[in-house]
DNA sequence: AAACTTTGACCCATA
DNA sequence: GTATGGGTCAAAGTT
């Protein structure tokens, strides 16, 4: 099969141009970061959310067009796979905040922010309160915690790109609803322009394979449920049920004085944020005592050397970004995708159009933007354009997790790239699928990702269990799980089953040698399931028993240990020569 | 007691 | 002018 050229985020995200890597748009600045989760939609399509969401009132914002963000067509089958960058050890790799867990993504119903670990705050919130209350108690700084701890295995996928001035952002997240609908692989997607940093619990899963740190992670989880994750304080002034959809909408504002941002928070059922959209920018620092308490939040912003919002590191560990998207943001779902990819792809304009908050919350964002409204600092005179996406994974290589089984069966180095390439083939019996995974040659952060042939089958069941840690009840939220880690569903935009193209090309990169890395508020935007399958990553060639190990921890925290798939050497060296 | 959440009502823009 | 719907207000309740 022919493969296609089409470069596109593990989200189906696109780059400005087909040249354009990662590092190239991670090179730009972007100041801030609008983190915007979205939940898959789970039975509208875009169109019709965005035109539910035009109502009127509130300002006006000029949508923010997600539209700026390319959003490719949903990959014909987007497998994750793990590749270490040429130059980076194992061990650098671990070291790095990218590899962080999103097992526990949900953000906070109450904040918007997203806990550290995936957990069904809803349904688990009765059950764990005296959970909490302990562990408030036995743990002073979460986030403390979370630097000390190796780097986890959900991930957190924001993508930040960013076009002259604006930046956008965008996380993917995989939500129970998404994946209810579309039972493959559905995903949230949010994009939002922003100047916001997102914020990531990078601290949550580290290492959650431990026991005890579950424990400690679960309760922690749910505390951070109670503060925003993305650094600010907000303030609940309302909730309305939103026609058209079954989750209701929170309205925030931001605790400081004179802040205009506000953000509204959808939320599914279950308790699961499915949407996110933020308005406005923060004309404050953002507080460096995240825990919601107007002295910490609203009088007293700690003011950080590094002004820098993105980059900087709090003391306490988590990454200092601007979690607020500060602009609108919009998110679409599975079925956003399925309506609007072609217009996602192209960038801003078109995308105001078709948005759904985007042109309520937006419009200001808009303006504000360029300096027609006051009172907003560092709106600046930012142009939604093209973003410049930043692909954050749980470890130092961005994966892209498409819930398929993949075994490697060759490498190769390739013409006109020293890097070598790695070959899979899924591993469902027929399946005519396969990938195979390259880095950059110019971009050794960057990974090159490519499908041939549609799947014939779906997804496959999570591995090594009849329940629980497998990709899919990491994916999905487990209603009755003490434990459920609903951040831990991953993003699998190509997971679909039945893809309609035939060759994919993904190109993801390594956020994490960027200092610009930021880790997203909350969204697992992959699964884990390379971590499974060490044959996934992309690992040979390095053996790094360092990293195998670390991913083993991680699977074991995640997902229930999956056997290394036997490799196909034959066929290797046949194709090698 | 303060801060925060909940929730019904109100306002306003749009169709 | 009316209906509809999103956003906000503010009193009451909760933590």
């Amino acid at each position: 099969m022919a493969s296609s050229s089409e470069i596109t985020t593990p989200s189906n995200f696109s780059f400005p141009n087909p040249f354009m890597s990662f590092s190239d748009l991670l090179a730009e600045d972007y100041p801030s970061t609008t983190t915007t989760t979205a939940a898959a939609a789970v039975s509208r399509g875009l169109s019709d959310r965005i035109t539910e969401r035009t109502g009127s009132g509130v300002p006006k914002f000029k949508s923010i067009p997600p539209p700026s963000l390319p959003l490719s067509p949903p990959p014909v089958s987007p497998s994750s796979y793990f590749a270490i960058p040429a130059g980076l050890s194992p061990a650098e790799l671990l070291d790095s905040p990218v590899l962080l867990s999103s097992s526990n993504i949900l953000p906070s119903p109450t904040t918007g922010s997203f806990p550290i670990q995936g957990f069904n705050w809803k349904s688990n919130s009765n059950n764990h309160n005296q959970d909490i209350k302990q562990e408030r108690k036995n743990y002073s700084d979460f986030s403390f915690h979370t630097r000390t701890r190796p780097p986890t295995t959900s991930s957190t996928t924001t993508f930040h790109s960013q076009v002259g001035n604006q930046t956008w952002s965008f996380q993917e997240t995989t939500q129970q609803e998404g994946m209810v609908k579309s039972e493959l692989g559905s995903m949230q997607q949010a994009y939002s322009p922003e100047n916001s940093t997102i914020q990531t619990n990078s601290q949550s899963n580290n290492n959650g394979f431990q026991s005890d740190y579950n424990q400690y992670n679960q309760s922690s989880s749910i505390r951070e449920q109670r503060r925003s994750e993305d650094g600010y304080n907000w303030r609940k002034y309302g909730q309305k049920q939103v026609k058209g959809s079954e989750n209701p909408r929170s309205y925030y504002k931001c605790t400081f004085s004179n802040c205009p941002t506000k953000k509204k928070v959808e939320r599914s059922i279950d308790g699961q944020i499915t949407e996110i959209v933020y308005k406005g920018n923060h004309n404050h620092p953002k507080p460096q005592n995240t825990r919601r308490s107007s002295s910490s939040a609203s009088s007293q912003p700690i003011q950080h050397s590094n002004e820098n919002p993105d980059q900087s590191f709090a003391s306490n560990g988590q990454i200092d970004s601007v979690a607020t998207p500060e602009n609108s943001s919009i998110s679409i779902g599975d079925d956003d995708f399925e309506q609007t990819s072609q217009k996602t792809k192209s960038g801003g304009d078109e995308f105001d159009d078709d948005e759904p908050d985007a042109k309520r919350w937006s419009h200001t964002c808009e303006r504000e933007n360029r300096g027609e409204s006051a009172g907003m600092s560092g709106a600046g005179n930012r142009t939604v354009r093209e973003p410049r996406v930043v692909v954050q994974t749980t470890s130092d290589i961005d994966i892209l997790d498409d819930g398929y089984r993949w075994r490697k069966y060759g490498q190769k180095v390739v013409k006109g790239n020293p890097n070598p390439r790695s070959y899979y083939k899924c591993t469902s019996q027929g399946c005519p699928v396969r990938k195979h995974v390259e880095r950059a040659s110019q971009d050794l952060r960057s990974v090159i990702t490519t499908y041939e042939g549609k799947h014939n089958h779906d997804v496959p069941a999570p591995r090594g269990s009849g329940g629980g840690n497998s990709i899919h009840s990491v994916n999905r939220p487990l209603a009755n799980s003490t434990t459920n880690n609903n951040a831990a569903m991953a993003i699998r935009p190509s997971a679909m089953p039945h893809q309609s193209t035939t060759t994919t090309t993904t190109i993801m990169t390594n956020p994490i040698r960027n200092s610009r890395l930021q880790t997203s508020e909350g969204q697992t935007p992959f699964t884990l399931e390379m971590l499974q399958s060490p044959g996934s990553f992309g690992f040979s060639g390095f053996g790094s028993s360092n990293y195998m190990n670390q991913s083993q921890h991680t699977d074991n925290y995640m997902f229930s240990r999956t056997k290394e798939e036997p490799r196909d050497d034959t066929f290797i060296d046949s194709y090698l020569r």
